[in-house]
DNA sequence: AAGCAATTGAAAATGAATATCAAAAGCAGG
DNA sequence: CCTGCTTTTGATATTCATTTTCAATTGCTT
């Protein structure tokens, strides 16, 4: 899994003739490291404390980068940061968000999906994308 | 309906043991002359133009004061500016985002409503609040 | 009118993200 | 392995929305 992420970045990286850097590379391994939803700050933390060379510039720069190759995917929650997620080809799901401990749930609903398909179509509107977080708190912080 | 929200927010006033001042009379009167979804930014330009005397920080809190009192919503997409929208008593819905044209569509549907109680409870979350937007072309923009 | 706390507006501060740009590094072709 | 060219990097400055600060003003109570 970790192996066919790099080869799709890689690949990505070929096919748009971007160098392959010792900085991606780093980078690549420490996000395919973390758990879900990383923000820049935390991973760039993380990453600098072992390679104390690596700016923050860059950081940002090379998880757009894992966006574009289809590997990472923008978490926008309300923290005023924002968060990257892995992401599989094809998968999709929403968030279930604490305001608690900050946890995140992740779920998949088919008939909420496909509920807004018929929305949609309903207004003639073409859908791109869409996000659906549900925030509260999660079963240990309702205590 | 105007009427209705302004006596919300005097007793809402009244209740917080808040002053009636002028700054607070006009950011109301303009706000609820808006259309759905005004920026800060914009509310405070369409202020500005007939009582120059208001300062933005005052439209920011004045703003963040008709939240608590339940006639304002925010609404946060992806633009980099917090928005505002009038909110009924008890009233929800949703929103489509036209990437082309930034135009928003407003829709409610119980039935998502419903399932994301569902999935809350199967998680042991309690929902305070959630939102989802669909994000696309508008009938307009699909060409 | 006096006293006092809340409110205001200008200006400074914050904080995430982006832009700038000179130095460093990658990638040919020879 | 050099040479030359281009991309990439990291430090730094910049941007932009929002928040904070704080002295001056204002609202409210007595
Ligand atoms: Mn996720
Ligand atoms: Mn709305
Ligand atoms: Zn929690
Ligand atoms: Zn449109």
């Amino acid at each position: 899994m970790i192996l066919e992420k790099k080869k799709t970045f890689n690949n990505f990286a070929a096919s748009k003739g971007l160098r392959s850097t010792r900085q991606r590379d780093i980078i690549l391994d420490y996000f395919l490291a973390t758990r879900q939803h990383v923000s820049v700050e935390e991973l760039y933390l993380k990453i600098k404390s072992a390679h104390p060379g690596i700016g923050s510039a860059t950081v940002y720069r090379t998880l757009k980068l894992f966006v574009e190759a289809g590997l990472a995917r923008e978490v926008l929650l309300h923290d005023g940061q924002t968060r990257y997620e892995h992401v599989m080809a094809g998968e999709h799901h929403d968030h279930l968000v604490c305001t608690g401990c900050n946890a995140i749930i992740e779920f998949e609903n088919e008939t909420i999906e496909h509920l807004q398909d018929e929305i949609a179509a309903r207004h003639g509107f073409l859908i791109r994308n869409h996000k659906l977080e549900i925030y509260g708190l999660c079963a240990n912080c309702r205590g």
